[in-house]
DNA sequence: GTGGTCTAGACCACG
DNA sequence: GTGGTCTAGACCACA
């Protein structure tokens, strides 16, 4: 059973959270290639959205390759793709490495604290999915 | 002399482009306390956009106190204050921290390889940040 | 119901005095934490002005932390938080004094007299909360 | 001798503060009623500062009636008019103050130390003049 | 429906 | 010349 956790008052879009999760979820080997999604209103009910919101995140887990939807039946995880090449993909990080280190340096921290908050935050969130499995 | 590239299309607004580039360039030490920024209007027909993306930009930049400005006269690199408590510095960089080690880990980097390009681009910055004086 | 009175044609600009209507209104207790704040649109069709001058407001309050926005809900107010320091909240609050008294003196009043007013206008504030409680 | 001591880098602009030590100086009998001011151009000369923003202060002290010009002679003290009404001055005053108190609730002030931060700056206000004669 | 960004262009304040 | 404010109106993102 897939198991969505929504934080509402959050800086992420709550699109964004159900797509970080399902991608999360297939990552980890909790959802494997041909499984079933819920069902658009399943979901929404089940995390007390609004549909359209959850039909936006599958239509991105759409869009970006990792799920497929079957009409009238469905929809289902994709056969795995990597999307992006090794360089684009380091792109993407340091684009929001290089504001991140600005911002640290103004507000006085040195390079080891940033480190360490980077730390911090990689270890809670790989404990915060194991809780989930 | 001040360089702003700008990515028409991307999904950062320009106005967060501005400031994320005047804030490097200050952390960096390109600007020092009391250099004069480009004129609003100045920058905003360089860069090709309306003078108010650009002065919404520097708004910003007034509001977290790196600069200062001056009626009729211009915009100044201010002299550096603390203005935050420890507990909100701490959560503005956290802020920036989250989404970059989820968006890294669902992009497959582990957490020593995104510590080691944290590190990098803190290097790179103090690195210009000599070359500067 | 928050009801903001705007002057137009005053040297006071237009943003600034919705800033210190919503501020006043929270701080006397008619805004409470976790209250929604008129809709941007709403509040620019009821004071008939630009929907961008509540929101040059609205992103005012958010700088000084008192309020939140959420994407497609609106604004609300934002539990209390230490942002700034010690040394920033005084300079915030001389900033404002320091023409005070100088308009005062230029005006006639004594120093007495200023202080008594300053006095009367905390205790209206403070009168005004326990009536809304 | 008249002497103007101005602060660049202030939130108050140069006129303004042209404008206020004109009136501090009449007010506190430095200037007599017939006295001469200094030229535009001597003035702007000495705070070294732009002429225009002396004609400015000087245009701006004539319309509040505390200052005649006399084509080719120059400038003088005019006979001393009262132009607002205690109501009037009042009011200017507690605009002033509102804001003042709202702010520094939240900023988390109590009314004891607003008043002494009045009474403060009033007294430092106070001691500058002085300093002045 | 909400908020967020951007443009074009106007008018005022300051030096 | 500089910055500051405001309008009218467009288009996008989120729920």
């Amino acid at each position: 059973m897939l198991s969505i956790q929504i934080t509402t008052g959050s800086d992420v879009p709550i699109f964004r959270q159900i797509v970080e999760q399902v991608r999360a979820a297939i990552a980890c080997g909790k959802l494997s290639v041909g499984d079933p999604l819920p069902s658009v209103r399943a979901l929404a009910a089940e995390i007390v959205v609004n549909h359209n919101t959850v039909a936006k995140a599958y239509a991105q887990l759409i869009r970006d390759g990792i799920v497929e939807s079957h009409q009238g039946r469905g929809y289902f995880v994709a056969e795995r793709r990597e999307i992006f090449t090794k360089a684009e993909r380091t792109r993407r990080v340091n684009v929001m490495i290089q504001p991140l280190v600005s911002e640290a340096a103004l507000l006085g921290f040195s390079g080891e604290e940033v480190l360490a908050m980077v730390e911090k935050q990689f270890s809670k969130m790989v404990a915060s999915n194991q809780g989930n499995r």
